[in-house]
DNA sequence: GCAACTTCTCTACAATGTAGACTGTAGGCG
DNA sequence: CGCCTACAGTCTACATTGTAGAGAAGTTGC
C-alpha cells in the first residue's frame, strides 16, 4: 500500500507526474474522440488530467491554441513515406490513409477543415501544413514542374476533403435499426418533395466509403495525368 | 415629423414591426456575413433587432436551429433550374454558382460544411438537403439509372464543396501588402523545412479559383461519363 | 540553505445560452 | 362594452464557459 509515495512518474499513471504539451494534447484528443469536440473544455481537460484547468496555459495560449494542437497531432499520425516512385499509387495510398484517419477520429475532422478557414496560411501549425509540402514534393521529384504540382495537389486534396466530408456526413445514425429509411432518418422527409432521395435509401444505407473513394482518384488522377504536361517533360534529373 | 404614429407596420424600418422566422433568418445571416460567426449571439442578435434577445426563442428553439436557419437561408439562394438538358453542363453551372455563393458568404461556409456532421441525413433543415434531391433528379432525368446518378452526384459534391474549402482557405490575407511572401505569411515557415511552399508563394498569391474549379471539374465529369454506363443505357423515355 | 526559476492553484469576473415566470396586447364572444 | 384566451415579447436568474492576475508550491543550481 504505498500508493502515494512513488517518486517514479514514468509508470505512476495515478496523479502526479508533470505535464508536458505532449501530455495534454493526447489526453485532449482522447477526450474529443470519446466525447465529441463540445466535451473538451478547460475544465473538464483539466480535471480529466487531474489538475487544475489554468494549469493548461502553461502549454497551449488558449482554447484555440488547444485545438490546433489536436488537429496536429492527428495530421502526424499521417505518414508520407515516398517509398513507391509512382506518383498516382503514391496519392493514392495517401488518400486512403488519409480516410482512414478521419473515420478514426471523426470529432476531429471538423477542426481540420474549420481551422484553417479563420487562419492564413502561414500562421497555421506547422504539422497541418507538412503534408502539403510533402506531397508538393513528392510530385515535383515526381517530375512535375512546381505550378503543375500545385495543381495537382489542390485538384487531390480537394477531392480528398470533400469525400471524406461526404462520407462522414452520411454515416448512418443507428446500425441497430434495420429499415433504412428508418435507420437516416428519412421517414421524416415528406415523400412529394424528396421521392428521389426517398427511393435511394437502401443504396444509402450501405455505402463503401473506400470503394467510392478509390474510383474518384481513379478518374481523378487519371484525368489530371491526361490534362498536364506528362511528368518528366521539363523536369530535373 | 409623424415618427411614432404610423400604424402602417410594412414600411417602418424604425423599431416595432412584429418579427417573423424570416426577419431573425436574414438579420442573422447579414450579421454573420458582417461580422462573422461568433458574433452571432442571441444578445447580439438581439439588440440587432431591438428586442430581447429572449423573444428570439419564439422563431428559433436554440442557438443551434439558429445556425440550421441560417445555413438554410443561403443554400435557398441556389437555383437548380434544369433548363439545360446536357447534365454536364448543367452541373458545370451549378458547380460555380454555388463557389460565387461561397464566396458571397464566406463566413457561412463552416457552418454548411460542419453541422450535417452531427446532423442525420434525415433530421437536417430540408433546405440544405434539396440540392441533393434537385441534383439526383437532374441526373436521373438525364438517362442515369438512380445508383449511377447518386455514384456522379457524391463525386461530383464532394469534389465542389473540396474546392471550395480549398479555395477559401488560401484566400489572401492582406491585398495591401505586395510581397507574396509576405501577403500569405509564409515568411514565418523555417526554410529548410518547407522549401517547396516558400517557393511556390508568388504562385499561391494569385490563385484563380474559377479557373481552377472548371479545369477540375472538366476532368471530373468527362471521367465520370466514361466510367459508368453512358446515360441512357436502361433508363426511362 | 537560500534564491531564482518554473509549475500549478485559487479567486474572480465577464460573457454566453437558456429556463421560468411575468406583462402586455389583440382578437373573439357574450 | 367587458371579459377571456392566446400569443408576442420581456425580466430576472442561473449554470457554464474562457481567462486575467496574484499567489503557493515545488524544483533546481549554487
Amino acid at each position: 500500500m504505498s500508493p502515494e509515495e512513488h517518486p517514479a512518474p514514468p509508470a505512476a499513471p495515478g496523479k502526479k507526474a508533470r505535464l508536458s504539451k505532449e501530455i495534454v494534447l493526447s489526453t485532449a484528443l482522447a477526450l474529443v474522440d470519446a466525447e465529441g469536440l463540445d466535451a473538451l473544455t478547460m475544465r473538464r481537460l483539466g480535471q480529466e488530467l487531474g489538475r487544475d484547468p489554468m494549469s493548461l496555459y502553461r502549454y497551449a495560449a488558449n482554447r484555440a491554441a488547444l485545438l490546433d494542437g489536436v488537429s496536429e497531432l492527428v495530421l502526424n499520425e499521417l505518414a508520407i513515406i515516398p517509398d513507391d516512385p509512382d506518383w498516382q499509387s503514391q496519392l493514392r495510398r495517401i488518400a486512403h490513409d488519409l480516410r482512414l484517419l478521419a473515420l478514426r477520429h471523426p470529432n476531429v475532422v471538423p477542426l481540420l477543415v474549420t481551422r484553417p478557414l479563420s487562419t492564413p496560411l502561414g500562421l497555421r501549425p506547422l504539422g497541418t501544413l507538412r503534408p502539403l509540402e510533402q506531397i508538393l514534393s513528392l510530385l515535383i521529384d515526381a517530375g512535375f514542374a512546381p505550378v503543375d504540382a500545385l495543381h495537382v495537389y489542390r485538384a487531390y486534396y480537394g477531392y480528398l476533403y470533400g469525400h471524406i466530408l461526404n462520407e462522414l456526413q452520411e454515416f448512418v445514425v443507428d446500425p441497430e435499426e434495420n429499415e433504412a429509411l428508418l435507420r437516416l432518418g428519412l421517414h421524416r422527409l415528406p415523400p412529394k418533395e424528396f421521392p428521389r432521395l426517398r427511393a435511394l435509401a437502401p443504396v444509402l444505407a450501405d455505402y463503401d466509403g473506400m470503394a467510392e473513394l478509390d474510383e474518384g482518384i481513379t478518374i481523378l488522377l487519371s484525368g489530371l495525368a491526361a490534362h498536364l504536361p506528362p511528368p518528366g517533360a521539363s523536369a530535373k534529373p
